[in-house]
DNA sequence: CTGAAAGCGCTAACAC
DNA sequence: GTGTTAGCGCTTTCAG
């Protein structure tokens, strides 16, 4: 590589032909209304196609419209109706690929709908959080989705007390009386564990998320009803609380295999953390399934391309998203109806991460 | 799983108690005005901070801001001043973690430089990119942010004409004069095929991405180029004109694998279509890197957690859009300047899933 | 059916 | 320093 000129930053910058500069404002209704020697009164009644104008004036000023290439203005439009059709999204982290799946369903029912997505970021950053909800009640969005980063309860009752109605996804939030759409976790875990126990594993690890997440608190507490409930001890050096990151899957993994005695088995409570441990396993040289067995949460692209191919618990995430956008939707239109709570629940993909042992 | 009763959808829903409707309406600034005895002109100067206000007002006035919880109504400001701090941002898959990864940039510096970020996915439909489009046009954001599908440049061209400037990503539009950040391709991929070549490979296979594409066409192009310079024939079975998805990578590498004289090493195009190969090549048994050496684009978060550890072009991605940001608000102050393409240089990370032949 | 006119909430001249 | 006022572009009564 390293070919051309380059700067410290390792990447090169060309400087190409001046750019035209137009600067030709965009047409208003008042342009149409000229250019169709109408009314703006009767222009906004053709965008809005509602009313009763006369065939021959809608002609005219749809001609307008396109000779002029007039886009009404949604910013002037917004200030006059409330229902501006802007949804703001509060996501924990997008460069998570669930978290990135879910915008997807979010945004697939928001552009049907004619809404537009305004998108923060927190970086699981509450600070960050506070931020992008001052941003949404600035602007006035008709809803928002998120998915919280635990704290910040205070500021989305600040939000309700305004009449901007919320949507929780993945994350219940403590404290707070919204609409939500999560995964039935406990059950979920409890299936993982039960899989394990049916393979004749006893001595099976966790790698769980924050204690302040319900996502990190449900898996947890289905792991140890599972083992409970079988007959199992919980022994707490098993149970490693870490931060849903690659690093923290990482090395909590080290610190199970460091272990006098290591568990057989691991449920690993998200994506990224599986992906960590993951490497951690192979850098030890430890085969999976044979020297230990794995489950991990979310079913992401990548699974079925490892070797093995990881038996996972996966969460059908763009339906989550959809869900999310629609709850909205419809709280949006019908603000009086109840707090609803969609529970999905996750589902045992087997493939060759888990391996049975004889005891 | 299976827990609890549930509808068709494998989901649950419960109703929990209404909620509360307070219903208040945000304030205004004539509120705040109000509530401190001031006009609302004050009200504005102090909220910019910038003019002359006597400490006095200045206190009055932040304590009705604070007591009324009043936020300015974006909407209305953006109405009376051009900028409106509202960058429109089209992505042609957000799903794929290299594209989110670009937004995690962007929104890192928009959100530090007091921007908004309105988000559009076009999964790489041209019809629905150019929907967003106008949807920004109508929003007359300050700036838009792309990775286009590859058509669409007249919509772009609209844009431009109204003065909206414009900053492409990853991808170099075919017929535009605007901003682009991207990778140099040809030399990335040249570095990979040579690297094959050092290690010893002749018969060296390449899954491409789409014609259309520029990152699809130049990373074909260095494949040729690498060849050709070391005395190689171009065998044209072992070039795969694929589509940038899981799907494409599967069957293609399926393809490469029939052949009666299958390739020793692969460079495939993009970091989904690596996922299929991979799938591919577990599927047939194969072991990497012994029966077959794997180069890819882009360092994924789960290239190092792969067995193999996967062997790739790394792309600073995450500092691509930081970068594409930045020029897109350079123009936005500034629209006069020359059109800039910052190109950066990919890095090969070497990892095992290549291995040295004894030719 | 169509037009005139009053704002939506805010900022920026322009006065005082 | 501070207040008054005229819009930004659009929708929506209210007349005609």
């Amino acid at each position: 590589m390293q070919i051309g000129k380059e700067d410290k930053n390792n990447c090169r910058k060309e400087r190409l032909v001046p750019m035209e500069k137009p600067h030709k404002k965009p047409a208003t209704i008042q342009d149409v209304a000229d250019f169709a020697g109408v009314s703006t009164a009767t222009v906004s009644r053709v965008i809005s196609g509602s009313d009763k104008v006369s065939k021959k004036l809608i002609k005219r000023v749809q001609n307008a419209i396109h000779e002029l290439d007039y886009h009404p203005d949604q910013t002037a439009r917004r200030l006059r109706h409330r229902d501006n059709k802007l949804i703001g999204v509060v996501i924990s982290d997008i460069q998570n690929p669930y978290f990135s799946t879910l915008v997807v369903g979010i945004e697939n029912v928001l552009h049907e709908k004619g809404y537009r997505l305004l998108l923060g970021n927190s970086s699981e950053d509450p600070e960050r959080e506070r931020e992008h909800l001052n941003t949404f009640l600035s602007e006035r969005v008709s809803g928002v989705i998120f998915t919280s980063t635990g704290d910040e309860s205070g500021q989305y009752k600040k939000l309700q007390a305004v009449g901007i109605p919320l949507v929780a996804v993945d994350r219940k939030p403590i404290n707070l009386d919204v609409d939500l759409v999560n995964l039935a976790n406990e059950e979920a875990s409890f299936t993982a564990i039960t899989h394990f126990i049916e393979e004749g594993h006893h001595r099976i690890g966790l790698i769980a998320g924050p204690e302040n997440l319900s996502t990190g608190r449900e898996r947890y507490e289905g792991y140890k009803r599972a083992l409970i409930s079988t007959g199992h001890e919980i022994h707490l050096e098993l149970i490693l609380e870490s931060n849903f990151r690659q690093n923290g899957g990482y090395e909590s993994m080290g610190k199970l295999l460091d272990l006098a005695n290591p568990p057989s088995a691991v449920l690993i409570s998200n994506n990224l953390m599986t992906l960590g441990a993951l490497e951690m396993i192979h850098k030890r040289g430890l085969m999976i399934p044979d020297q230990i067995s794995l489950i991990g949460f979310d079913d992401m692209a990548w699974a079925p391309s490892l070797r093995p191919p990881l038996t996972v618990i996966a969460q059908p995430v763009t339906e989550m998203g959809t869900t999310a956008a629609r709850l909205l939707l419809e709280r949006i239109t019908n603000p009086g109806i109840p707090t609803r709570r969609v529970t999905f629940d996750g589902k045992l993909i087997v493939r060759s991460s888990c391996v049975k042992i004889e005891s």
